[in-house]
DNA sequence: AATCAGACCATTTTT
DNA sequence: TGGTCTGATT
């Protein structure tokens, strides 16, 4: 009964759940029960008898946040889940468009190319053209392809003012066209042709409007411009849509994602009066204090502020690191200590603003032998060899598929050199065929070539009547690939790699209820699978910020808190970029439940040379007393930064006006940082890093440099 | 076909 | 600094 589902939920949930007044927009703060309220509504919808299960659409952007819907869900009602349209946009637009793939204008076996499957079709559309990649670089053509088509713009719409642009707009079309031809669609695409489908077909899209009562969005921030008219085009004017987002965590704008549709959804649809969800369960008051303060820095918000009854808390601890291996020293230490109080090592996680701090860390981590996981490597199916492998699959599927042919066409090798290749190239340019057709031409006569050719046909022969596990299991051991890596160095992780994607295709049979090999490839390349997890090991978590949204750990590191590094120097030159970053050091903050450290470091080896950064204007952001200074090298005389020491450094420290890491000020070049030192007497210099600036020598009896 | 040296590059990346 | 990509070498 109602009672039940409604019970606990705090008077803000509670509206939102129970909403009955067409649309509605959720402003959801962190770890305020968003994806609670979310599934309640959909229970309590269906439960009251408002909609079937069937009418509902909910869509998420993640396959973890819909798997978690879909957990959720089947715990608070007791109905069969399973055939409900709850999925990301990309799966559900996916499964409208296998459904109605003759009305798309599609094969009904069309294969999903991921990015990397996109990028080699890229190139293989340029190198059809003979175009010089040095001036139309294939990612640059990817991104353009992308943005575009996030953007609901076709190559024929696109407006162009120069030959350049005018030229990409060339390969789009090209690459479309080469697309058609294959029978494949890229991510972008999934969205882009189910819009275009809905659009033009009136009867489908009045059917779907007709049944999609209730729709229902999650990350609603992250939005892009074609998802959300995608999103308006489902829906009749009778019916509601009901958006939960937080504009405080949008942090894919560089991806697409506009914040701007929360505004212009209040306007279309005519909502007077925004939700919010402002009771954090997550965090001590503290936390939120300081989260709080960071985001009121940023002019354009909805607005909101998150509180809490758990208390204050404990202060938020910040150490002013000499070095970066300092800074991993000192997050070991209190790793360390974490774990003699009781904690697990799993409830800790060091977080950074880019990939390329991690190699420190993990370094200090692995020395200290603690147990850690870095998310943000290679995904199962990503893996060279899973994808060799699913190339096979999909060629006893499809032989027709370029890119899986070109993939393994002489992998492992079989003599088909790239002479051959590009004779097949030629021939299948010329006939407007496959290359796979092309291949069976000529292919006679090339010995490897035929025995190519006679594999895939055996294989397919051979799988045809198997179930889905037994085929891959099957193409697996016959490809050759697993011959191929017991002959290799570190193979072995390779082929366990490879005896696993049986398993994965079991688990999917059983899960998906299916046996199709399609839905498989599919699902391969819309749920890349989890990352590098040796799930329950009780490991430290290292990832960067980004990847940490949506998680929450009992202790939390933000790391490297230097301006350049975070805010990072490249966001400062772009549209709204500085408030991007404030939105990605809240979303850092509120994943902490307990302790926050903050931790930044005067110098950082980076690229190789050493930067002098000065404390992250975030640092400053703070409110003082929320803030307690757990020392750092200032503090210490003995952890001067490596600069003051090095070759030619004055020898006593006692005659330099300023020592390594203090901040100055340049009548010219502003606030900046003193980075070294070098020579000795009259001709001594001081080297001062400034932001945005660089490194600048100054001869040190005219600098006019003054403390600050 | 595989290996190696040198060039080049270096934010974030739910699908 | 170190990872990746390319072209030359064996």
């Amino acid at each position: 009964m109602p009672q039940d589902l409604l019970t606990g939920l705090n008077p803000e949930q509670l509206r939102a759940v129970t909403w009955g007044r067409g649309s509605a927009l959720v402003l959801a703060g962190a770890g305020s029960g968003k994806t609670r309220v979310l599934t309640t509504r959909i229970a309590w919808l269906i439960q009251t008898g408002q909609v079937s299960p069937m009418g509902v659409l909910a869509v998420t952007f993640t396959n973890k946040a819909a798997r978690e819907m879909f957990t959720r869900l089947s715990a608070m009602l007791p109905i069969n889940t399973r055939g409900m349209w709850i999925g990301t946009f990309h799966g559900l637009c996916n499964r409208l468009l296998r459904a109605h793939h003759r009305d798309a204008g599609l094969p009904q076996l069309f294969q999903i190319l991921d990015a990397q499957d996109q990028l080699s079709a890229v190139k293989r559309v340029l190198k059809a053209l003979n175009v010089d990649t040095e001036k139309y670089e294939p990612r640059k053509l990817q991104a353009f392809i992308n943005a575009n088509k996030e953007a609901g713009l076709r190559a024929n719409q696109i407006e162009a003012y120069d030959p350049y642009t005018r030229r990409l707009i060339e390969y789009y079309a090209a690459y479309d066209a080469q697309c058609n031809r294959e029978g494949v669609v890229d991510f972008a695409e999934l969205l882009l042709r189910s819009f275009e489908l809905l659009s033009r077909n009136a009867m489908l899209r009045e059917h779907y409007q007709e049944r999609f009562r209730h729709i229902l969005v999650d990350e609603f921030q992250d939005t892009s411009r074609l998802q959300y008219d995608w999103l308006k085009l489902l829906r009749a004017p009778s019916n509601a849509i009901f958006a939960v987002g937080d504009d405080d965590q949008s942090i894919y704008a560089f991806r697409g994602a506009n914040v701007a549709n929360m505004a212009l959804f209040q306007k279309d649809m005519g909502i007077s009066e925004v939700i919010k969800l402002t009771q954090n369960y997550r965090s001590y008051g503290t936390i939120l204090d300081a989260a709080n303060a960071v985001i009121s820095h940023n002019a354009n918000r909805l607005g909101k502020d998150l509180w809490t009854d758990a208390g204050r808390g404990e202060p938020i601890r910040h150490y002013e690191a000499a070095t970066d291996l300092d800074e991993a020293r000192f997050v070991v230490e209190e790793i360390q200590e974490l774990k003699r109080e009781g904690m697990a090592y799993a409830d800790i996680a060091v977080l950074y603003r880019s990939n390329a701090q991690s190699r420190v860390i993990e370094h200090a981590l692995f020395s200290a032998g603690i147990p850690y996981r870095v998310y943000g490597g290679l995904r199962f199916f990503e893996r060279a060899e899973i994808r060799h492998a699913l190339a096979y699959l999909r060629l006893t599927a499809n032989p027709e598929d370029d890119n899986a042919f070109l993939r393994v066409v002489n992998f492992p090798a079989r003599g088909v050199g790239a002479r051959t290749v590009e004779a097949i190239d030629a021939a299948a340019r010329a006939g407007g065929v496959s290359l796979w057709a092309a291949a069976c031409a000529q292919g006679a006569g090339k010995k490897g070539l035929a025995a190519f050719i006679q594999l895939i046909g055996q294989l397919r022969q051979e799988t045809r009547d198997m179930n889905l596990a037994e085929q891959v299991e099957h193409v697996v051991a016959r490809c050759g690939l697993i011959e191929y890596y017991r002959g290799e160095r570190d193979g072995e992780d390779r082929i366990e790699n490879l005896n696993e994607l049986t398993n994965a295709a079991s688990a999917f049979a059983a899960e998906a209820e299916s046996q199709d090999l399609a839905d498989f490839l599919a699902h391969a390349a819309l749920e890349a699978g989890e990352h590098e997890a040796q799930a329950g090991q009780d490991a430290v978590q290292l990832m960067t910020v980004h990847a940490a949204k949506g998680l929450e750990f009992m202790a939390v590191f933000i790391t490297g808190l230097e301006e350049a590094l975070f805010p990072h120097e490249n966001s400062l030159t772009e549209l709204d970029g500085l408030e991007e970053e404030r939105r990605l050091m809240y979303v850092a903050i509120t994943r902490a439940r307990k302790r926050l450290y903050l931790t930044h470091a005067a110098q950082r080896m980076l690229h190789g040379q050493p930067r002098y950064g000065l404390p992250s204007r975030f640092l400053q952001e703070l409110p003082a007393e929320l803030v307690q200074s757990v020392g750092g090298w200032r503090g210490s005389s003995d952890l001067a930064p490596a600069g003051a020491a090095g070759p030619g450094a004055p020898g006593r420290a006692a005659a330099l006006p300023y020592p390594v890491g203090a901040r100055v000020q340049h009548p010219r070049y502003g606030e900046g940082v003193v980075a070294g030192y070098q020579g000795q007497g009259a001709e001594a210099e001081v080297r001062v890093s400034f932001p945005r600036i660089g490194d600048k020598w100054f001869i040190l009896e005219y600098a006019r440099l003054t403390p600050c």
